[in-house]
DNA sequence: ATTAACCTACGATAAAATTCGTTAACAAAC
DNA sequence: GTTTGTTAACGAATTTTATCGTAGGTTAAT
């Protein structure tokens, strides 16, 4: 909560893979990782190396293949994204991103109104 | 809507303040800027610059001070941004989208969940 | 014990983003 | 016409992000 640094592009994309496939190896993450992208192992290592160090994962390192995680659930992730964006993107008002994600321009199925209105029907409590 | 180059941070505080005043002299811009700030005018210039060369904003070369505005509009941006982080961080769902930014974290306003409500009214025509 | 197959760590390099100093051009004021 | 102030342009330095090769260590099979 106090300093949650923001992952960059390439963190997101193996945080993405932690968050199905963790506690994992540097092994196992890389291998799920370069279905996607073309990058050596030794890269997807510093990585997660780095990630460390900024508190993004964190690691165990009893067994010589270390076992990684991530240090925050996708969830609030998204939730701190979100935020950041609100604040630098849309003035503060989490209304006026709703309303820019409901636009034209994203083509919200019907269904996922539905969704999302019984969502606020909860909400409402 | 080929190619658009998503802003950086930076280059995103400018076009907040481009977004209000614009079109402005580099030096207009500077000014709002270096309210929030502490930079050197010469960095908002090269930023500036920088951002021509990219296609983020188009300028006015007429006048010796050339007159600068954003190449898109706030509406553009938020759409191009949310829906990056949509497909990057929402498995390119939009109604997960939307739940997450109405949940609790964010503590959006008895007031604010009205007006998405109304907005999915009119949105269900 | 030598080889082969793993692993981490580290540093070099490259690419992208950011900051700013210096220069030269041009105008208006003196 | 010389000084003063404002400007764009350019390039250098810095920081952040990303990529990868090499070295060194450990384990297990030959």
């Amino acid at each position: 909560m106090i300093d949650t640094p923001k992952p960059t592009k390439t963190e997101l994309a193996i945080l993405n893979v932690m968050w199905r496939i963790s506690p994992a190896t540097v092994r196992q993450i890389h291998e799920e990782l370069c279905t996607k992208t073309r990058t050596s192992y030794t890269t997807t290592l510093k990585m997660l190396q780095v990630m460390f160090q900024k508190g993004l994962v964190s690691r165990d390192s009893a067994q010589k293949a270390h076992i990684y995680k991530p240090a925050f659930s996708k969830q609030e992730t998204q939730a701190q994204i979100i935020d950041d964006l609100k604040t630098r993107l849309f003035g503060g008002s989490i209304s006026s991103l709703v309303m820019q994600a409901l636009g034209s321009t994203h083509k919200a199925s019907n269904e996922e109104i539905d969704q999302i209105r019984d969502f606020l029907k909860n909400l409402e409590k």
